[in-house]
DNA sequence: CAGTGAGCGAGCTTCCGCTTGACTT
């Protein structure tokens, strides 16, 4: 029997709150909501006023079984779930199901997580505002109404199994129109032009200036450095201004992705769990918020920290602002729960982490920094054309001293140095000036954090679903994130020394990408698909035109079931008409005609991914098939390339009187010999032009590889075999392997030993529970 | 696991936002 039931949403938060009420208080967690629409149907009565068809699911029954019989011993339920539309919802969706009478329940409310805040709450409880709650029911509703709708129309007009959505379909379509974005951009070049000039005082200083702008081709770039070989260079102006930089605020969750990403190259979803774990350990406040807020201790405590650590000068209390879209503030930002710890214990990547939100919110109550910035223009006596020198000088470090924000500009150049002492009129001697053809560069392809930044800038999507979504838009196959090798590129550099003017072709590597987000086949049929068919709920306006609605409904202005009639109407017709009207959407576009055979070529996608095919299946001869390869798209394969495709599998020679053939699989590249494979690495090796004698080789490297692969055999049984896996070692009996005990390793195993780990059965259990398993498993497969 | 490939059939797949584990690999 308890005086007092507290209900919050996570388990973590209860029992810290429990510690600051006291004995008569009970803190639970309803672990977020308790009830959903019905899973299996649309769980929508759509005739009947849209009332929705809400079910506690499986694995919240036994939590809600015991909170109602907790609740009904209670004298007072406290309702504490956020302060947003979700968790006005949870509590009144825990009214509802808990069978809570008016008079004994209290609904609180704080948005931190302080004794002072949590007694405030207490003295002032309130009900739970309906009017919030059928703004949730609004969003709810019409995102099922949506996914529900839309996803079995892709099912049969494109692919079993896909999904849309109000988040992901936008998601998806921001890196399909990027990447034709890139497709279609042009390059130019510019020459930049830099000099440096030999100063005498102090004595061997360089000035290193840079002309005031591009010069757009290489006959210019000459002429210009034909004037430059006898003109007297002027220092004309030395100019100094003061500057400030300001610390960025602390994290929320979208911020504290995307500086993981830059900083420390965590995916979104590493971010997250590592954050969940620190936040289970009470380390820092909870990751899932869009809010820049720190409560008052918050700030005090740094206050006292910067000014231990650094001095007073450091520190300058602030409280931020938020900016972004549709914030709903429930919590605060993410911050140590205890400034003044700076080692935790745990994995090295959780200390990383820590130390990173740590360092971000020392320095967002820290003083700015302050610099002293000097720009020297130099006149060139033949020409109207200058050079600019500048320079910075940090005069006071501030909150420079513990952070800097890093940028997603990967072009960006950081040359900010300091300036020797120079005089207005001096004369300056040149040392050499450079000419360097630079490329202009497409915008850059997304990585999971910048998507993130794009998706909270359009105000789609809650810091609660920004790591699923992601996931996502790749489980469904719409987007694969990738490496990409560049591509070599010629440059021209130009340099003018000691009145010589000389060029030379140089080389780098262009285009290069690490762990970036790409459209695939599937994910640009089904978004154009989408444009075409539902425009309106693809608009990069659409979440944020219902979420001024939602609004409307949270302050009373506007009725739930109005607002979702006036969407379903128009939108359900739209399915209909989509359903009967719309022709199977495979991308299928022929590419030109087989040279060989006079037949059609086409690229489509296939039951097995995309695929190109020679002629049609109403021919007396059945088509021809050949799958895409590794990095080709239907959108831009060439009829050369698709050509290319159905020379394979071919034959590269013989070998020990065997032939040797070359193909491409579903696992890459690979050679065949003797009815074994030997996969080709695509960076070395490609099936189209590899020969013989490098065949050869390929095949002897990896019998080579095939016998270091066994640690250990024994005379007992030949059948039994300790190997070297890509995991380490394992044991191998009659086709089935074995894991190796943690303690022991390949060389202490004897063979009674292994006989002993064989008896205890195999490493995985053999039989998978159900045919959904692979499914699911692939979610899983993908972390490495 | 390694070049498959449309058209019988039975039934399934799917949304977004709250929250944690339970699983391997």
């Amino acid at each position: 029997m308890v005086e007092n039931l507290v209900i919050v949403e996570s388990p973590a938060k209860a029992s810290t709150i429990e510690k600051f009420l006291g004995k008569n208080y009970l803190v639970k967690s309803s672990f977020g909501h308790i009830r959903d629409l019905e899973k299996k149907n649309l769980g929508i009565d759509v005739k009947n006023d849209y009332t929705p068809q809400y079910i506690v699911p499986e694995d919240k029954k036994k939590l809600v079984a015991e909170l109602k019989k907790l609740a009904k011993d209670a004298q007072t339920v406290w309702l504490a779930s956020d302060e947003d539309r979700e968790g006005e919802a949870i509590s009144w969706h825990l009214f509802e199901v808990l069978g809570l009478k008016p008079e004994k329940t209290k609904r609180i409310v704080f948005n931190e997580i302080t004794k002072e805040a949590i007694l405030r709450a207490i003295e002032n409880p309130r009900t739970i505002d309906n009017n919030l709650v059928n703004a949730q029911q609004a969003r709810r509703v019409l995102d099922r109404l949506v996914g529900f709708e839309i996803s079995p129309i892709l099912w049969r007009k494109v692919k079993p199994a896909l999904s849309a959505g109000r988040v992901q379909s936008v998601a998806v379509r921001l890196i399909v129109e990027r990447e034709r974005e890139i497709h279609a951009f042009k390059t130019s070049s510019a020459f930049k032009v830099t000099a440096n000039f030999q100063l005498t005082d102090p004595k061997k200083a360089t000035l290193y200036a840079e002309l005031d702008n591009k010069i757009n081709n290489r006959d210019n770039t000459l002429e210009f450095l034909k004037k430059c070989q006898n003109a007297e260079f002027r220092v004309a102006d030395v100019v100094t201004k003061p500057s400030k930089k300001s610390p960025a605020p602390p994290f929320t969750t979208s911020t504290l992705q995307q500086e993981a990403s830059r900083k420390l190259g965590f995916s979104v979803s590493q971010t997250m769990t590592l954050a969940q774990k620190l936040y289970e350990a009470g380390r820092i406040t909870y990751m899932r918020t869009d809010s820049v807020n720190l409560s008052e201790t918050a700030i005090n405590m740094a206050k006292e920290v910067i000014t231990k650590d650094y001095g007073e000068k450091y520190s300058n209390p602030r409280q931020y602002k938020t900016k972004s879209k549709g914030a709903q503030e429930a919590h605060e930002a993410i911050r140590p729960s205890y400034l003044d710890q700076i080692d935790i214990p745990g994995s090295t990547a959780e200390k990383r982490l820590y130390d990173l939100i740590r360092k971000r919110t020392i320095a967002s109550q820290m003083s700015d920094a302050a610099l002293e910035k000097t720009t020297a223009t130099i006149d060139i006596s033949t020409t109207s054309e200058k050079f600019m020198a500048s320079g910075e000088v940090l005069k006071f470090e501030g909150f420079l001293k513990v952070y800097i924000e890093s940028t997603d500009d990967e072009n960006e150049e950081n040359s900010e140095r300091l300036l020797p002492p120079l005089n207005k009129g001096q004369v300056l001697a040149l040392d050499f000036i450079k000419a360097t053809e630079r490329f202009t560069h497409h915008a850059p392809r997304y990585t999971e954090a910048s998507l993130v930044k794009k998706l909270e800038e359009l105000g789609i999507g809650r810091p609660s679903t920004y790591a699923p979504t992601i996931s996502t838009i790749q489980q469904r196959g719409y987007v694969v994130k990738e490496d990409r090798e560049g591509d070599e590129r010629q440059y021209l550099g130009i340099t003018l020394k000691n009145k010589q003017i000389s060029e030379q072709t140089l080389k780098e590597i262009t285009g290069a990408e690490k762990a970036k987000l790409f459209p695939s086949d599937i994910g640009t049929i089904v978004n154009d698909f989408l444009i075409n068919h539902f425009n309106d709920i693809l608009d990069f306006n659409f979440t944020a035109n219902v979420e001024k609605e939602f609004d409307e409904i949270a302050t009373g202005h506007l009725g739930w079931t109005k607002m979702i009639d006036k969407f379903y109407s128009p939108f359900h017709k739209k399915v209909e008409i989509t359903t009967e009207t719309s022709e199977r959407s495979i991308g299928e576009k022929i590419l030109g005609t087989d040279p060989a055979s006079g037949k059609p070529i086409m690229v489509k996608i296939g039951r097995f991914g995309p695929m190109a095919q020679i002629g049609e299946a109403t021919d007396e001869e059945k088509p021809r098939f050949a799958g895409l390869l590794k990095g080709q798209s239907i959108e831009t394969i060439t009829l050369e390339q698709a050509l290319d495709l159905f020379k394979l599998p071919r034959l590269v020679g013989s070998f020990e009187d065997k032939e040797v053939t070359a193909g491409v699989g579903r696992f890459g590249p690979y050679l065949k010999h003797d009815a074994k494979f030997y996969s080709l690495r695509p960076k070395e090796d490609d099936a189209l032009s590899i020969n013989i004698d490098r065949a050869i080789e390929v095949i002897t490297i990896k019998r080579i590889e095939q016998q270091n692969k066994v640690l250990k055999t024994f005379a007992e049984d030949s059948e039994l075999q300790i190997l070297n896996g890509r995991w380490g070692a394992y044991i191998v009996y009659k086709k089935e392997n074995y894991k190796i005990p943690k303690g022991q390793t390949a060389e202490t195993l004897t063979f009674q030993d292994c006989q002993e780990i064989i008896k205890n059965g195999p490493a995985k259990a053999k039989a998978k529970p159900k045919a959904k398993a692979p499914v699911k498993s692939a979610a899983k497969g993908k972390k490495k």
